[in-house]
RNA sequence: CGGAGCGUAGCGCAGUCUGGUAGCGCACCUGCUUCGGGAGCAGGGGGUCGGAGGUUCGAAUCCUCUCGCUCCGACCA
């Protein structure tokens, strides 16, 4: 992409709405649009990362052997009316009539939805497990939206629903989505801790939440700084081994970590002191187990092996994917703008052309430019007219985590400069080198 | 929902107390110079002062109502 002919609406100044990182650079960085509170437009920029973040999301549901499909946003209120949550949930649900005086509400989850879809079509053990996923707008009228989205009105989100015969295949279940949850969040460049959590108002005794560890987050989090440096990595799971995804799990959660709800002071006091950590996490994601909540009170029932009827085990699971964008913008940023993770980047690499306008180097981003597509990766160009120091701003305050640099002098001497984000050092090197190495660092991330 | 604020050009703000022909910086347009970390000079365009009603010879400014947004708290993915 062209940055002449893209849009790109960068600020240098701070919005005044903004009080936190995340949200100030969102804005700066010409990423979303605020329409109302606690609603935004996704401009290219922003739109590219939850479109990134999405598909992250998506490719890891699949592995796990999670089945997608999309429900409405709105939702009759008939279906709310069976589990008894129309009632339930309170101002929190947008309510909406329909031309016809049909109660309707802007979903804010999916429960009643999926258990309605499955009790119409599922009815033997035969057929379980299944999970099935959808990634959807929700709507929650807080009462007071803030930072950014973070906390939005409307947000995206992966909500993913497990149907098993029972207690023991549901856990499973559960824990199958604990690691595809890891697995997700690190391929994200972030570190996201499960952790024992309350239940709230979706029910259920089985639940960890996954947070991220930043000042801004909303939870007061107590764990043992040994949980930080467990990594995933590159192993294979197979999701369908019971005991090796029960093992993951185990690796992942016996390590002291809770949030404010579930904290124990006295367990936490076992933890060596030196690895005692107080601090804050931003929320990323959930999961629950809740058994027969919804199928018992709406009727969704399979038949099991020896010919009864019993209500199907379900747990939910979600992942707060516009929510992410800020969570890794918290987590991943200096005084000068953003720095995107690999995994999430909008672009993978962006070429700054000191001298627009110079036949020479403009010849040379362009084939730079042409050798980089031609390796499935697109830079972000900065061919406008302007000096390189406003460039290297832009770039910097967009945060793509690559830079390659072409100036006259550079040229002369055969040479080019990438420049890391993250760690801000330069390494001078033939535009074939750079091109090359840009490609070895994203064959990691694919 | 309790408390506190703010709505003036795309963004950041002054002007409101004390009514008198709407300003500054950035951004934008034109020209010249400049050109490796958000350039300089000169010129230029852009605003129903959130909205409605009222007071007044005259309202961004005073009064009433209303809408929107932000912050603190309670709540929440």
């Amino acid at each position: 992409m062209r940055l002449s002919r893209y849009f790109l609406p960068v600020l240098k100044e701070n919005p005044s709405e903004a009080q936190i990182v995340s949200h100030r650079y969102m804005l700066r960085a010409g990423m979303i649009k605020q329409q109302a509170a606690g609603i935004y437009s996704w401009l290219p920029l922003g739109y590219r990362v939850l479109k990134r973040i999405e598909q992250i999301v998506h490719e890891e549901q699949v592995r796990a052997g999670h089945i997608p499909l999309l429900m409405p946003t709105l939702q009759p209120a008939d279906l709310w009316r069976e589990s008894g949550r129309y009632d339930d949930y309170g101002q929190e649900m947008l309510r909406i009539r329909d031309r016809h005086d049909r109660d309707m509400l802007y979903g804010p989850t999916n429960e009643e939805m999926i258990t309605d879809i499955f009790r119409a079509h599922v009815g033997s053990y035969k057929d379980l497990p299944m999970t099935l996923y959808h990634i959807q707008w929700k709507f929650r009228d807080e009462v007071r939206p803030r930072f950014g989205v973070m906390r939005g009105r409307e947000f995206l989100m992966k909500d993913g629903y497990t149907f098993d015969i029972d207690r023991d295949a549901a856990l499973h279940a559960y824990n199958r989505h604990m690691v595809s949850y890891l697995r997700t969040y690190e391929r994200m460049g972030l570190t996201a801790i499960p952790m024992r959590a309350a239940s709230g108002p979706i029910g259920g005794d089985n639940t960890h939440e996954f947070l991220v560890l930043a000042s801004t987050g909303e939870s007061e989090v107590f764990y043992d700084q040994a949980v930080t440096e467990l990594k995933l990595g590159p192993r294979e799971v197979d999701y369908d081994n019971r005991a090796e995804v029960e093992g993951i799990c185990k690796e992942f959660t016996t390590l002291y970590a809770r949030t404010d709800e579930t904290h124990d002071a006295a367990l936490f006091d076992q933890i060596p002191e030196d690895r005692r950590r107080v601090g804050r996490g931003i929320e990323v994601g959930q999961i629950f187990y809740f058994g027969t909540k919804y199928s018992a009170s709406m009727g969704a029932l399979v038949v099991n092996d020896k010919g009864e009827r019993v209500p199907v085990e379900m747990g939910s699971h979600g992942i707060g994917v516009s929510r992410l964008l800020g969570a890794i913008i918290e987590a991943s940023h200096d005084d000068k703008g953003i720095i995107w993770p690999e995994g999430v980047t909008p672009f993978p690499v962006g070429i700054v052309n000191l001298k627009q306008g110079d036949s020479g180097t403009d010849a040379a981003c362009d084939a730079l430019y042409k050798a980089l597509a031609a390796k499935g990766l697109e830079a972000l160009y900065d061919d406008r007219e302007e000096r390189a120091g406003a460039k290297f701003a832009t770039m910097d305050l967009i945060g793509l985590p690559w830079r390659i640099t072409v100036g006259p002098r550079g040229l002369a001497a055969g040479v080019v400069e990438l420049t890391s984000r993250r760690s801000g050092l330069s390494e001078e090197m033939s535009a074939e080198a750079a091109v090359d190495r840009i490609a070895q660092i994203y064959a990691a991330h694919r």
